[in-house]
DNA sequence: GGCTCATATAAGTTGCTATTCATATAAGAT
DNA sequence: ATCTTATATGAATAGCAACTTATATGAGCC
């Protein structure tokens, strides 16, 4: 029962850990607008091709996106797309934290997440 | 526009590196329940003094938490006690993720969260 | 087959962060 | 003022995770 809540609590922080890095997060904002191939990836974040190909890596073991080969190219898409919903409302979240007002963005949040 | 997103996701990645820490969602999980003075936190979650004191710091510099001086005892809670719930949301979302079954917890999770 | 483009993997480096150990501060009690 | 209890801080270590450079795989095309 303890042991039950520690397990899950390790399961929360892996996750966490895995969409806890910025460039992840970008590629993530960027195949939440849809599939892309990698390399529409490498080109919209400016990330160099290994760097991207490794944080892929990290997000299909996670299960978080789904892959699917067309010919030559590597289409990504989100396992569960309600993803940028969730992560919306923890940046909702964290905007509030910090107190500081950022113009010209506002989080994709979910109607559900009012406060 | 493009930059102010980089920014937000920046600080979004900050915040989830802070709580995707198993030992700080202990901590945080403790706190949850109700203020709790150090020696309590430490006590139910069995981590060590210095340990818990480098945490909390963390998270009091990231206002996650705040505190409040009572005599010798310095009472910690959460800053917004929604963020059970938030995370709570993201811990549904990552159990389904790894598909497992894990009898004897289940996450408190808010209503609006159904999927 | 060989060539090119798209993507993945391997090995190596670096930097950060959790942890520990030792010490300091701060408040109350005697 | 000293002693004890509660909490914080500093320095040192260790492990891991992001990033880079170099190389491999894999599909289509000539």
């Amino acid at each position: 029962m303890q042991d039950a809540e520690n397990k899950m609590l390790e399961k929360l922080a892996g996750f966490l850990k895995i969409v806890g890095d910025t460039n992840r997060l970008r590629i993530i904002w960027v195949i939440g607008k849809g599939e892309r191939p990698v390399s529409e990836i490498i080109n919209e974040t400016g990330l160099s091709q290994t760097l991207v190909s490794f944080h892929l890596k990290v997000l299909r073991e996670a299960e978080i996106v789904e892959t699917e080969r067309r010919g030559v190219f590597i289409y990504y898409r989100l396992g569960n797309p309600g993803l940028i919903d969730l992560l919306s409302a923890c940046g909702e979240y964290a905007h509030k934290l910090t107190g500081e007002i950022t113009p010209g963005f506002t989080w994709p949040c979910p109607p559900w997440f009012n406060k």
